[in-house]
DNA sequence: CCTATATATGCTCAATTTAAGTATAAGTTT
DNA sequence: AAACTTATACTTAAATTGAGCATATATAGG
């Protein structure tokens, strides 16, 4: 009836989804650990409750010593605590329960060492990125594998809720894509068999029918790293939208194109030039600095900074782009 | 350089936040644990790792033990693991961290007994409340212990960085009130040791200048659990803006007034009735019944129920309120 | 029955915001 | 110089929002 009782044989993991943004291209920080020979991870360590004041700051200490990248923006995710997510449970481990967080960063300033290194978020979920136009995975692997994992299901109702949960999730059906559903759809993917964890995490092969999918569905990272990167990509795509999070992974000053395409790799579509430029104006998130840029291809643009005070003037500022993305088929 | 080694002393709570809507209030439950004479909490429980497979199901366990209720719409909020926020850690316990839920039911199903009871959400937070204009406890208490806390920094940067806080959280100088940041306001009051467990977790008397205050800055609950309610609310708020939660509160067919008072309820505000019944309509969120209500004051009202194809049709489907509250002193 | 009062519901109207352009300016590349 | 890039100003129609008026249908009290 109360909190009587302790548990025993659990262990905190604190792990980091560290973003940055280069190169027109959303990246993310991974280190090799040692006795994993083929996959790579997301910075993590256990939380040492002796050690650490706070989360967030075991946190800080374990991505410092393993990246020597100090954290502006750090900001909690969730907590992972289902059985098996980690192999190593089964030989008798503890039970790991992972709380994952995300990071921004400014700049890439850690050079890749053998130690650590970024890659593009994409590698990870090649589905999610629109900005070309519907990603062809969609219908030609995804949409068919998906549609015979529902067939797969015993009873109609179960076949029913399947098709209902990957229409909402990926907008088949006449639905709209939704950026921010990652973690629905990579979490379908994986109950689906169709991403490389699902087999491993349960110690099989993958069945024959899937074998020919696994390596389309993104690269591989340890444990539940992928769901955590998952996590957080829907995060910050929703977040960008209501709060000034953006400006976290941008250089002081910065055109609004350059803008316009972080935002773009981030959500994963593409703007309306013209009405980004208006809406960032309108909102009061920029100001001008009266410099204009070393230019890159045509004319040259001024340089804007960030306005931190408009943060007072509204209750979300943030880069309100449309939610909607091209339709699929369009 | 990777993850070696294990934390130890280490124990998770499991505690939820469970929100049901009758009379036009907010209400949550609370149990009152056996072995605190004074004080109530939320539902909660450790985390058993042989026995609860998943997270979510160690917490419904507990509740369902603890409540005899079942909970439907369950999400996970935050997990707290700051130093000391149980006096009990000083004891030489084990550092407990705890993980937030949001429930939500229904309809108040159990009775009131010795166990358990559902309490108005706004005596835990009276701030929070400002249906009926700005709570005049903001003007007569808050504001100026919270400029005599700004003073009471050392240096001149801290107390800028202080300032800074309490007008964004309290849109103080001329800011807008944001019905979403409850927890912002909640640890500012907590910093400033303006709420009863400021000095209850140190195991200190209150300063005496504060002395007068806390009997009106909202009742206690045990450990961190009226920060995990103020996490709660704040989620809560912010949510309904977007997903259909609010319906997962109201009994099959409701009018549009019983919704709106719902709506107004959780967010703390109130709304312009014709323009919510356009709102509603229009975002398609309910559909008709065809059958009128059994009359409260006035002219009969049509009943209505949710429209579940909404979700298929609208990315972001909620209620979408005016972030804006009435203006402080208007 | 008449009146006051409460709620429900339909409708208007102006201001603002949004989506999607056109047009033009000012550079670089070939 | 022509072709091409990128930047930026401006237009226009449609949709949304905020505020309020007007009317409908009930109850309660004289």
């Amino acid at each position: 009836m109360s909190t009587r009782g302790a548990a025993s044989g659990v262990v905190i993991e604190l792990s980091a989804a560290i973003v940055a943004v280069s190169d027109e291209a959303p990246k993310i920080l991974l280190v090799r650990p040692p006795e994993a020979i083929l996959q790579s991870g997301l910075p993590c360590g256990p939380f040492d409750p002796a050690g650490h004041r706070t989360l967030e700051e075991g946190l800080r200490t374990w991505v410092e010593e393993q990246t020597t990248l100090h954290l502006g923006y750090v900001e909690q995710l969730y907590t992972f605590g289902d059985r098996f997510r980690d192999p190593q449970e089964r030989a008798g481990g503890p039970r790991p329960v992972s709380v994952g967080y995300l990071a921004l960063v400014r700049q890439i300033s850690t050079k890749d060492t053998g130690e650590s290194a970024w890659g593009d978020w994409y590698r990870y979920f090649p589905w999610e990125d629109w900005r070309d136009g519907p990603p062809p995975i969609l219908d030609s692997l995804i949409a068919p594998h998906l549609e015979a994992w529902v067939d797969d299901a015993n009873t109609k109702p179960d076949r029913n809720r399947r098709q209902e949960r990957i229409n909402l999730a990926f907008g088949f059906g006449g639905g709209a894509w939704d950026n921010e559903r990652v973690l629905d759809r990579y979490e379908l993917l994986y109950e689906a068999g169709m991403v490389a964890e699902a087999s491993l995490d349960v110690g099989r092969e993958p069945p024959a029918g899937l074998a020919g999918v696994l390596p389309h569905t993104g690269a591989v990272l340890i444990k539940d790293h992928r769901r955590i990167l998952a996590t957080a990509l829907g995060r910050l795509r929703a977040k960008i939208k209501y709060r000034p999070l953006i400006f976290e992974l941008m250089p002081p000053t910065f055109t609004l194109f350059q803008l316009q395409r972080a935002v773009e790799a981030l959500s994963g579509g593409r703007l309306h030039k013209q009405n980004f430029r208006r809406l960032v104006a309108h909102e009061g998130l920029v100001e001008p600095t009266g410099h204009i840029s070393g230019q890159t291809g045509g004319r040259p643009a001024e340089l804007f900074r960030f306005r931190r005070e408009v943060v007072h003037e509204r209750p979300a500022p943030g880069v309100r782009v449309p939610v909607r993305v091209s339709k699929r088929g369009g």
